[in-house]
DNA sequence: ATAGACCTTCCCACGATGGGAAGGTCTATA
DNA sequence: TATAGACCTTCCCATCGTGGGAAGGTCTAT
């Protein structure tokens, strides 16, 4: 059974090794087991749990949702429903921000488009954001 | 001519005091007049700069970002082809943010339109988070 | 043996915002 | 006039995810 240090499990999971130390830190993950002299290893085994934080950071989870994530994913009792759940919440938070950027968009581009954006001073823009 | 504290201005304007202090520790608002107690007033005019952050902020615009509009806006000899490349990035810098936004909640819906959200513990969306 | 690459912990930073403590000031009422 | 309560001040800490860097220890190839 083939050992590693952090550096490689960094490697090979594209997790940076600041990641993983704060990861074990927040209790994300459990705590590595270390050598004689403080290094900590690991096996192929521990990283299923990087690539799944990973792939769950990338899909936009917090922390907080990944440590329940977690803990379904290894309760073999869970139910998909409590899963479902989180991910919802998720959704919907996302689809919150995202509703919001679209305004955001929409009024910066209808400002932009009244600019004329020369070597003039006048500009729509600023009077659209000082006005009360 | 009618003298503010901190309190009423930011009643008037929606800003919260702490926040109109850290504009002012930061340099987006000059540092404010104080009493000989010490204490932060402001003029009707000031207010139109709160004003100002508040309505780009709203439209997500960076601090450092609105101290350049800012400092556009003071200067009466400004070209508006400065504001409308702030501008412009921008929303360029939203619109990266947004196509990301919305792939996630693509990938999301579709892991979740897989699960059935049930009982049981079998579960697509932990199977895709932990697939390699 | 030594250099260089790697590891450890610890502290600091970002950006925007809020919480709260300790202490000073202002104002209305008793 | 004294006092309570509301307000102000500064200062430090927290969030969230991530990275930088220092000081010091370890490992490995030459």
């Amino acid at each position: 059974m083939s050992v590693i240090n952090i550096g490689e499990a960094s490697e090979k999971t594209g997790v940076s090794a600041k990641m993983i130390r704060h990861y074990e830190d927040i209790g994300l993950l459990p705590k590595s087991k270390r050598t004689e002299s403080g290094y900590r290893f690991y096996k192929e085994d521990d990283l299923h749990n990087l690539i799944f934080i990973k792939r769950a950071r990338a899909l936009g989870f917090s922390t907080a949702q990944i440590k329940k994530l977690m803990g379904l994913w290894l309760n073999k009792s869970r139910k998909s429903a409590d899963v479902k759940k989180i991910t919802q919440d998720h959704i919907e938070e996302l689809e919150v921000k995202l509703k919001e950027m679209q305004q955001m968009i929409k009024a910066l581009k209808e400002m932009s488009g009244c600019c004329h954006g020369d070597q003039k001073a006048e500009c729509p823009i600023l009077e659209n954001l000082s006005k009360t």
